[in-house]
DNA sequence: CCCTTTAAGCTTTTT
DNA sequence: GCTTAAAGGG
């Protein structure tokens, strides 16, 4: 039996403490866009806010909380938040999706319920751009495009991108145009199929198709809204006009009460179809209300001092954002480093990072290396660099969908508790897996488990002598293999729709088998070698954007320079927010380089303007805590 | 065939 | 903004 709290007696767990604008968004009872900007713990108000309204039965059962993230990651690590915060009796009514696993959900289980011609087949792939562009040319048309500024040409891309789910479905009754003409086509074939390939949607499609069936059915709509009281928005400047029309259709007008979060000095995804004035249009629309949060629990005083220039030149408002109280007021190192050429910035940087692992209590993961883009090219120096000095850095991209799969990571986990018993996280996250691979919930019988539990362990001592004797690529592929038939090839297609397909399995059973033979082969022990994969001794190297809601220590941003910012004439505001993405990742040490010579992704050497981003460099200079280190007779 | 013009990629996620 | 590759014109 739970217990609940009385609203007025109820505070924040395991002793966290929430700003007043925090405190003010966990208890208001009304739609709300929260401001939360970089370090303001946007995550851990959004799992105080379920705590509150699950302890004191605000939303009581079986009512829920819907929180939708864009990416799976954020989503997972709300759920978890939410869990650790309140249990997991009351989390279990805390449902945390992605936009497209909330609309693929209601499409397949409302499917019958879409208007007909819109109707997509049980089964159905998800659409790759190869498959739209083979209708395009199919259809062998032109397609221009025109918008209020005339006609124009549209790239196959574009096409997909933004144009085959611009607007609402049902899609045009009367074509005035050969493009809607097309649009209707490529939909069509889409939903339906052809004869050389299978129907298939992309994930926006999906979301049209879900917005059209909750639309055309005000049952399942008014079920929807019942059941969930309350709705979390994450990342809201991020959000799409297909998402938003969902949002809309799904819950304006009902008694859900929606929460956004979200930071407009952060938007740098407008060029990927971010919408342009979201926060207005979703304040017009809901009546929702603004809150802002001005704490900063990441980043110290001096830093957070630039962020305010920054965020003051992005939007115009000046906030006075407070430092969490573990810093002095003189903490916080901001630098430019200035270079006559690549292989100077390379020497410099490395020996940098050299005596800072050496000499201060940092490890390799509380560094970061940032570009703009075209990471290799801009780290390939440094990372050659450090090679040297036996310090690992990489791109984290390359690595990234293969590390963040659940099957990969069930596969590492299985490898280390076979190297060794006694590792308690892998144990648990493996019986989990399995307990729900065989289909166990909680209410499931002891002896079932204690079973599972027993015969696992036989599994694992007979893995740890094929180990022993494994000594080459050949026999790890077998050992995995092992493991997969272990899991069951059905059972792991059935539950990761990723792999339905079971070639895509394969692919994963290969990339895995070569990058942890690399790593062993290296270090020859397997633990430290799933470590290694892992990346657990290595800097990590990566874009702004995938930068994104991380933290770290110490931030090198290599290449301030406009070669980096090309699209800055066409989108300075967006570029701004970029470089104070970059800039606020930083907690302790952010440091910017600019190289005279850089080497682009042609491999072509170039010498290197400032005359653009000259703007940083003015704003920098005016908060008064940036020091410029010329490393060149400049 | 050669020279000029034009398109597309850079930055991303999702079952 | 700058590149490469493909397409277009004479």
């Amino acid at each position: 039996m739970i217990r609940y709290t009385n609203c007025d007696k109820w505070f924040p767990s395991d002793g966290i403490e929430l700003e007043d604008a925090a405190y003010d968004s966990v208890k208001t009872d009304t739609n709300c866009i929260v401001i939360a900007g970089p370090g303001a713990g946007k995550t851990e108000l959004l799992a105080q806010k379920a705590c509150y309204l699950l302890e004191t039965n605000k939303c009581p059962n079986p009512q829920k909380i819907l929180a939708i993230s864009f990416k799976k990651d954020a989503a997972r690590n709300l759920a978890e938040r939410v869990e650790k915060r309140c249990g997991k009796e009351l989390s279990k009514r805390f449902i945390s999706r992605t936009y497209y696993s909330f609309a693929k959900h209601l499409v397949d289980h409302f499917r019958m319920s879409i208007p007909e011609n819109y109707r997509p087949p049980a089964e159905y792939n998800i659409a790759s751009h190869d498959d739209i562009e083979s209708l395009i040319k199919h259809y062998d048309l032109p397609h221009d495009i025109e918008n209020e500024y005339g006609i124009h040409e549209v790239s196959t891309t574009e096409f997909i991108r933004f144009y085959l789910t611009k607007n609402m479905l049902p899609i045009y009754k009367e074509y005035n145009n050969i493009n809607e003409w097309l649009i209707g086509k490529v939909w069509h074939s889409l939903i339906n199929g052809e004869s050389w390939l299978t129907p298939s949607l992309t994930f926006p499609m999906i979301s049209r198709l879900a917005e059209y069936l909750l639309r055309s059915n005000p049952s399942i709509r008014k079920a929807l809204r019942m059941t969930y009281k309350y709705v979390f928005l994450d990342e809201f400047q991020d959000t799409t006009e297909v998402q938003y029309d969902l949002v809309k259709t799904a819950f304006l007008g009902s008694n859900s009460i929606l929460t956004a979060v979200g930071d407009d000095k952060q938007r740098i995804m407008n060029w990927a179809g971010a919408m342009e004035d979201i926060f207005n249009t979703y304040k017009n629309d809901f009546a929702a209300v603004q809150k802002e949060l001005i704490m900063n629990h990441r980043s110290a005083p001096r830093l957070v001092a630039i962020q305010k220039v920054i965020s003051h030149a992005i939007n115009g408002r000046v906030t006075d954002i407070k430092t969490n109280k573990k810093w002095n007021r003189e903490d916080g190192i901001c630098e430019n480093w200035i270079f006559d050429n690549e292989k100077e910035e390379a020497e410099i940087v490395c020996g940098s990072i050299k005596t800072w692992l050496e000499e201060e209590d940092i490890s390799p993961r509380d560094i970061c290396i940032i570009a703009k883009q075209n990471v290799d090219t801009y780290s390939k120096l440094i990372v050659e660099g450090l090679k040297l000095n036996n310090i690992k850095a990489r791109n984290e991209a390359n690595l990234q969908d293969l590390l963040s799969d659940e099957v990969a990571q069930a596969i590492l986990n299985i490898i280390i508790l076979s190297n060794d018993k006694q590792a308690p996280v892998q144990w648990v996250e493996v019986v989990e897996l399995f307990k729900m691979l065989k289909g166990y919930d909680d209410d499931s019988k002891e002896e079932k488990i204690i079973d599972l539990e027993m015969e696992l362990n036989k599994f694992l001592v007979e893995l740890k002598s094929s180990f022993e004797t494994t000594a080459n690529k050949e026999q790890l592929k077998e050992i995995i293999n092992r493991i997969i038939k272990y899991l069951g090839e059905s059972i792991i297609s059935g539950i990761f729709p990723q792999y339905k397909n079971l070639s895509n399995l394969y692919k994963l059973i290969d990339d895995l088998t070569s990058n942890l033979w690399k790593e062993y082969s290296e270090v020859m022990d397997w633990i430290q070698a799933v470590n290694e994969l892992k990346g657990v001794n290595s800097i990590p190297i990566m874009t702004i954007h995938k930068s994104k809601g991380l933290e770290y220590d110490t931030v090198i941003f290599v290449g301030l320079e406009d070669g980096a910012f090309w699209s800055f004439r066409q989108q300075q505001q967006e570029d701004m927010c970029a470089f104070f993405v970059a800039l606020s990742r930083a907690k302790r040490r952010a440091i910017f380089t600019f190289s005279n010579l850089r080497t682009d992704r042609f491999n072509r050497t170039r010498i290197q303007s400032r005359a653009q981003i000259r703007t940083f460099y003015d704003l920098l200079s005016e908060s008064q805590v940036v020091d410029e280190v010329a490393f060149t007779e400049m």
